[in-house]
DNA sequence: CTGAAAGCGCTTACAG
DNA sequence: CTGAAAGCGCTTACAG
């Protein structure tokens, strides 16, 4: 700090706008004169000051990252594919969540108002009339990630929860034979509880295994839920040979009560889940379950972020990807 | 966007100056002048360019955040308790881990060299020489987490690891009355590892237990390890009765060895662990360990780092706090 | 290929 | 209490 361009352009012998143009990359400035410059520059210790650098150019070379929480290992991965591939880029990582005291709506004008990021990645359960209005009126892009409701006109990045529930129940199906499948949803205002349970619905459909109400149960990803929901669909007239839980905290929930019932995985009952979070490789029997690609998303969005701000990609055109799963076999569903 | 102070002021019949000092709560403002400013703001929706006015003050409300990795629930946890208290205080966090590809020096240098950051929380495994001659140049203050080496002469928050170790290897003493407690300990260069094992031997001689090396055995705080470790122990000829794993991964390891083995913790063998992971409580049976306060540990050092940004703490008085453990208590040690 | 100068959008000492 | 003006450290169209 403290040294400035002023100091390298006058110790160099040459004007300010050379020592910048050396610094952006101009071929404008002879070899000679570069060399001079960046050897000076080295001899001061000299760094531009990506501040003023920002105000005169208006980009920061920075993306804002505004998530619902900063609490378990998805939005860890999440944040991990973004920084790693903004590295790569050379761009910074402004990151913020939402607590308890703070709005992300808020967050994101702030973001999206000031000049302090270039564009921004987004995640919000739902995206509504606020946000779709946010977009709209923003200079600056914004990629969703995950984004539930109407996202027919902006940037998504997003999970194949239909695909990955659909391929790990045909699993069950087709490859175990089970024929009274059961399910433990998630909450039934969430978009990936939703295109799970249909998954499953259209596996039990197209092997036409009826879709028999008692064999559905709802819970709210939450281990207790999975707890209740599995004992609840066990202690059914009509008990189920396998369970999808939802997800693989619910699944959790389901290994605790077929402990306590004494109830053997998959002897008894074949168990399934969704996530492969890290917990599900520690399950005894090792869980099957369904990986998702957070890594990915968080790079991918990126990458796309970034076209969309250098106009490689237009900011307006409406774009979604959705991001394949792949099945984890465990023992939980039969397999050796 | 595009409107700016100019425009405010220019509507609001005043000068850039009142604008500016009306948005820096100066008391330089007369309570009408004030109102009028803030009515003009609002319609126009104007929000102050933080980049000119970084440039300007020569601060950007901006804390710089250089972690080891991004993996883990660890570091997900500093950054969430760094977030919520720097977001409390109204600061922005910029995020930086290393990879593969980059190097931390690297990314603290460019931190501390740009005018990007008003300082910077760092955590490394261990700190040398160089980082002691950044710390030592910088204009900008610097906390570091959890750094082994010399930090005698910087400002410092780290967990009590020795504390913690003893709390724990007391209680399976104490309270149980174990005679022959084992230890799987952590690599040998790792602080961490080195303090854990110190408050082991501690607790030992407290309580007049000789220290036999053959109860000792060291890993690499990988599950695999803890899979090696407990088996060696277990196959000495004098058995432990506890074993005290390093860290929970290592323990999740004496957990798959003893099911292997059935071997049934704790009626056979007590394990106990440390760190208090998310998964360790999912363990059958719930494994004793001890609670670290991450979170805490993030937010201490921003409240701690923004004293020191604003002068209220000398940024080179050097500084330590070691926040204490807590001990959690599952079955896994013979309690009920 | 190089330089002088305007401009990016603020803050703040100075003068009143 | 308020304003004119210098300054923060760069970039870049313009002129040569």
């Amino acid at each position: 700090m403290s040294v400035d361009i002023k100091k390298v352009a006058e110790k160099a012998g040459v004007s300010i706008a050379t020592v910048s143009r050396v610094f952006s990359n101009s071929d404008l400035v002879r070899q000679p004169t570069k060399d001079k410059v960046l050897k000076v520059s080295k001899e001061l210790n000299y760094i531009p000051n990506p501040i003023a650098r920002s105000l005169s150019r208006q980009l920061t070379d920075t993306i804002g990252v505004v998530l619902p929480d900063l609490v378990g290992e998805f939005f860890m991965d999440i944040i991990h594919g973004i920084d790693e591939e903004a590295y790569k880029q050379n761009w910074f990582v402004l990151v913020s969540s939402s607590h308890s005291k703070r709005n992300i709506l808020e967050t994101l004008i702030e973001f999206m108002g000031s000049g302090r990021v270039d564009g921004v990645i987004l995640m919000v359960p739902q995206i509504d009339e606020r946000i779709h209005e946010i977009i709209r009126r923003s200079k600056r892009p914004i990629v969703l990630i995950n984004a539930g409701g109407d996202t027919n006109s902006s940037a998504n990045f997003k999970i194949d929860n239909f695909q990955g529930a659909y391929n790990i129940v045909e699993h069950l199906i087709k490859k175990h034979n089970y024929k009274k499948v059961g399910l433990v949803e998630g909450p039934k205002d969430n978009y990936d509880a939703i295109d799970r349970s249909n998954g499953y619905l259209k596996a039990l459909q197209k092997y036409g295994l009826n879709k028999n109400g008692s064999m559905i149960t709802t819970g709210d990803f939450s281990v207790e839920s999975g707890y209740h929901g599995f004992k609840k669909l066990i202690s059914n007239k009509v008990k189920p040979d396998a369970v999808f839980m939802a997800n693989d905290m619910m699944a959790v929930g389901a290994y605790q009560a077929a402990k306590e019932m004494d109830i053997r995985i998959p002897e008894n009952i074949a168990v399934v889940g969704f996530d492969d979070i890290y917990l599900s490789q520690f399950l005894h029997p090792r869980l099957t379950t369904v990986h998702v690609p957070i890594v990915e998303l968080g790079s991918k969005s990126v990458i796309h972020l970034l076209e969309m701000v250098s106009n490689k990609k237009k900011k307006n055109k409406p774009f979604t990807e959705i991001l394949p799963t792949s099945l984890v076999i465990g023992r939980s569903c039969g397999c050796k």
